[in-house]
DNA sequence: ATCGAATCATTCGATGTCAAACGAATATCT
DNA sequence: AGATATTCGTTTGACATCGAATGATTCGAT
């Protein structure tokens, strides 16, 4: 036997929630990846035109908060979604330190063709739980991904706190 | 209201589900990052000591099998360990296409001192789920990890199988 | 009106990440 | 033995990711 780590029984019990957490999202996201990588898109990008499509264009920094990404990040991924024609930025008139990021018809065309291929590509992924226990594993995960800071202010939010 | 997406009921509560742990797994590990970075290290580059500290010197292949993730990334995360001398490349004699890769003792007094305190912090983000919520999230989770493909041919393994 | 603090996007440098192609070494089949 | 397939690690090229620093803009308090 390797020499595993000793530590009091409930850090364990934490350690061994926290693994498996962490395969479980590793493993869906990879198996879901193959199939978005066949649309032309990585996951990212693939988050960034979904929320576009169901929310409407909006801010780079309010983008960033809803992906839980740095802003850093967000300014590569619209340029490389721009470069491709998919989606547009757009001064906010109101603030000019804002981008307001939207769909090109291109790019509207694209996700509303590729999402819901995802989405069942999703579902089935998820089937291995009953209904009753996709519930629970929400419900559970629900607590878990709290704290996550309200950076920008453009939380302007409209009904169900992103979730 | 935003124009969200209409699939049906299932299909709803599966993306529910999904959002939520993708949530929760990258909520939580960048929590814990913020501790990891002030060791000096990457998550990646944890996940990687923490395997030969607890396991034991072993080759690049099956070190890339148990952290999921490819070749080619772990040869660039141990040549960055490497330059700082936290581990050690050595040639299997018995296959020499293998590159076993162990700790220095740089590397396990580094890794030594980081893990209890990296152990203690899991535990704390845990701790929002009692103990039994702990063992059903695990359960809940080890249903959708599965179907990791076993690349690697070193899988003359021993016990439990990476659970 | 002005000065200082906060916000937004960007740049830079470092690391992580993968798919694909490749060379070296090994295993397998005949 | 010799031909073929497989495995392991690496390289390359593209993208993701963060932290820190910076410039532009806005906000807040006097």
């Amino acid at each position: 036997m390797p020499t595993r780590y000793r530590g009091d029984a409930g850090e364990r019990k934490a350690l061994d929630a926290y693994i498996k957490l962490m395969r479980a999202a590793e493993s869906v996201t990879a198996r879901l990846a193959r199939g978005i990588r066949k649309a032309g898109l990585t996951t990212t990008q693939l988050g960034v035109l979904e929320a576009l499509l169901h929310l409407g264009p909006m801010a780079q920094c309010e983008l960033a908060t809803k992906q839980l990404k740095s802003p850093a990040n967000l300014t590569t991924v619209v340029d490389n979604l721009e470069r491709r024609g998919l989606v547009r930025r757009r001064r906010d008139p109101g603030d000019r330190r804002r981008s307001i990021v939207e769909l090109t018809p291109e790019g509207e065309e694209l996700i509303a063709g590729v999402f819901p291929r995802h989405a069942e590509a999703v579902a089935r992924e998820l089937s291995v739980l009953s209904p009753a226990e996709q519930d629970q594993l929400a419900r559970l995960c629900r607590k878990l991904g709290l704290a996550a800071a309200p950076s920008c202010a453009t939380d302007r939010d409209s009904g169900s706190p992103h979730d």
